[in-house]
RNA sequence: GCCGAUGUGGCUCAGGGGUAGAGCAGCUGAUUCGUAAUCAGCAGGUCGGCGGUUCGAAUCCGCCCAUCGGCUCCA
């Protein structure tokens, strides 16, 4: 006998060898049916494994999120069953389970179309009516070699023959299909009630562009249909937010064949990039930063001196000037350095903090284009702070904090990650293991929770960088701080010293916003664009309901426009209903209906795209509110 | 750059070897109206580009470009 504790502190007694299903029915028939997994002794385990032993018990539904995993990982072992059925020949690579669903990649002469997606989730449907048990084996290294390469499952052995000369092998079968696999599993295929295939992709075998390119289908899988269609709903939703499409539809910006990634912006796209810029100025005024503008193209020698040559230069556009070779900048660092560079600096001047809105062209690969996310010319809201030693962690931990009072400023919630030396990288190991460190020490300081990035920092150094989510939850890297010790060194900066010595200040690469296009892409998303008031392109949009009100109408706009408020007014002779629905769907924060009845009251009737028909005010009282909901960057 | 899909008036989309179609937007006229679409008329496209097949190509084929979803890469 066994003793077997419940998640509520209960004890029950169980025969040895009892899987954690039939321990599951026996508490509730309700709990096994939705039981997904279990945790037996803190390890996710198969409902279908039994225990010898005493130990804790907590079964996992869809509801937990190591249980999702689990669900969505058998799910994608059976959708390779699904494949295997229908395209014999089909190798199998990996297939896990992924944020709100899973894929698998195939390597197969088929090429999948999306015509294909209704076979495979019929077959994965008919795999799942036959309930086929989820069956573990264990067989040793040698044994699964023999056994996959018996298959020509030419990447399970590739995979196996990467672990560990002892380790036991795990495999699952469900009906006639076995994967290589860890585990744990569902206790069934019928567990699985929707399926849905959602799209097809190209995907290199362990993500190197050297390798074979497979075919990844991405899919999910539920619990209930009715949980499907509730996510496919949202999905139809989140893409009525994209930035690309609002863009378009509120006249924001373009992206022309004509420049492909390079962004034009128009006239109310430019309202909200100048009003964004305006809070960046007034807050890096307040935060002790200077504004500097340096150079789009500078001479390549500079490049070769600060190493982006030799880093960064696939990247670069370039050109010529009287027969000299110049570059178009790719970054700001080096502008922010000659400029340091101007004057000798004693140490009681530094930290000194140069900003700078500056534009970089960049040659990103074609197909990685998207949208205003990612470009081929942005404004990175750049600053350089040059430093002493003693001081670099005060000043990493002024950025975090102004980064975070502009993140909070949009009500945006954000991610950390720590990106480390990459490989092509300059500088000795010593110096980037003191600089990580240093980034280390500021992030645990702030007790800050933080995800590593291993190598995936600048060429000059180790960063932190700040992610923040589009619609669709995919995230985009905005702020970052680089803590950089090399390009001091390449471009001798100095500062002099309480010792009348020469000594090496130490740098920081900054950027809040990341890029302007980036953020206003995010921000696009964010809002839906519903931007807040002090955002909006148009603030109030004044709508006379008969021509009888148009001189009314014009002295309520030239008030409007008096008090600093951006008022665009609708005299066609159209209903009042429709020129009301043409300012909700421009996402206009108030619109001011004007009849007889406000002319004769000497007010304004007024209406807010989220509150609706507030009923009629005196100019007056409307002006002092809206100019309060600016003043204080509002968000309703 | 790689894999797959897509490209038709300003926008959203239908059509598909026999000389381009709708709705919205636009323009003109009528209407003067109270909180999400008033009516009528008019105008607008060498169907992404270049080649090829064909008596004939928006439609079939090839190459290129751009976009979308991914991979890789990145603010």
């Amino acid at each position: 006998m066994i003793y077997i504790r419940l998640k509520d502190g209960s004890q029950r007694e169980y025969p040895e060898g009892i899987s954690l299903l039939q321990v599951a029915e026996s508490i509730s028939p309700k709990m096994a049916k939705f039981a997904v997994a279990a945790v037996f002794n803190g390890q996710v385990t198969d409902l279908n494994a039994t225990v010898q032993e005493d130990g804790e018990l907590d079964i996992l539904n869809f509801e937990d999120e190591r249980a999702r995993i689990v669900y969505r990982h058998s799910s994608s072992h059976i959708m390779a069953q699904a494949v295997k059925r229908l395209w014999p020949k089909t190798k199998f690579a990996i297939g896990p389970a992924i944020d709100k669903g899973f894929y698998y990649d195939f390597d197969t002469e088929h090429t999948f179309t999306p015509e294909d997606f209704i076979l495979i989730e019929k077959e994965m449907e008919s795999i799942i009516k036959s309930d086929y048990p989820f069956v573990r084996q264990e067989l040793s290294r040698e044994e699964a070699l023999q056994f996959f390469a018996d298959r020509h499952e030419d990447y399970k052995v590739e995979l196996i023959q990467d672990l560990p000369e002892d380790a036991v092998i795990g495999l699952y079968q469900q009906g006639e299909f076995v994967d290589l696999c860890k585990g744990p599993h569902v206790s069934s295929t019928g567990k699985l009630k929707a399926v849905k295939i959602m799209s097809l992709a190209g995907a290199y075998w362990r993500g190197s562009e050297n390798n074979k390119m497979l075919q990844r289908i991405y899919a999910t899988s539920f619990p209930k249909q009715a949980m499907l269609d509730d996510y496919l709903n949202k999905l139809e939703e989140a893409k009525k937010r994209d930035h690309r499409k609002l863009g378009k539809e509120l006249g924001l910006f373009v992206l022309l064949d004509e420049g492909p990634g390079f962004p034009f912006f128009l006239p109310k796209g430019m309202v909200l990039r100048n009003e964004l810029e305006q809070y960046w100025r007034d807050q890096h005024q307040k935060a002790g930063y200077q504004e500097i503008r340096t150079p789009i193209i500078l001479n390549t020698e500079l490049w070769h001196r600060s190493g982006h040559w030799d880093h960064y230069k696939d990247n670069m556009y370039f050109t010529k000037i009287d027969e000299e070779d110049y570059a178009v900048k790719p970054m700001n660092c080096p502008g922010g350095i000659m400029v340091y560079k101007q004057n000798l600096h004693s140490y009681r001047e530094l930290p000194i903090r140069t900003g700078e809105m500056g534009l970089v062209h960049r040659h990103e690969m074609s197909g990685v284009l998207h949208g205003l996310m990612r470009v081929r010319a942005f404004t990175q809201d750049d600053a350089h702070i040059f430093m002493l030693p003693e001081q670099i962690i005060d000043e990493i931990n002024g950025v975090m904090n102004l980064i975070d009072l502009f993140y909070k400023q949009f009500g945006f919630s954000y991610h950390v990650e720590l990106s480390t030396r990459p490989e092509n990288s300059m500088g000795s190991q010593e110096v980037w293991d003191m600089a990580t460190d240093a980034l280390k020490q500021a992030l645990e300081e702030k007790s800050m929770p933080y995800k590593i990035n291993e190598g995936d920092g600048a060429f000059y150094g180790p960063k932190i960088d700040f992610h923040l989510q589009d619609s669709l939850d995919r995230t985009w890297q905005c702020g970052t701080i680089q803590l950089d010790f090399q390009m001091p060194e390449k471009f001798d900066l100095t500062y002099i010293g309480e010792d009348g010595e020469k000594h090496r200040p130490v740098m920081i690469h900054r950027v809040i916003y990341g890029s302007m296009e980036r953020f206003i892409g995010i921000l696009i998303e964010h809002f839906a664009g519903a931007f807040p008031t002090w955002l909006a392109p148009v603030q109030v949009r004044v709508l006379p309901i008969t021509e009888r009100q148009h001189d009314y109408t014009e002295t309520i706009i030239a008030r409007l426009r008096d008090e600093g408020i951006r008022v665009e007014v609708d005299k066609r002779s159209e209903k009042i209903g429709y020129k009301i629905r043409e300012g909700q769907l421009q996402k206009i924060p108030y619109l001011l209906v004007i009849g007889d009845k406000e002319i004769e009251a000497n007010a304004v009737a007024v209406r807010h795209r989220k509150e609706g028909d507030l009923g009629a005010q005196g100019l007056d009282e409307f002006i002092a509110m809206i100019k309060t909901e600016i003043a204080n960057k509002m968000i309703k």
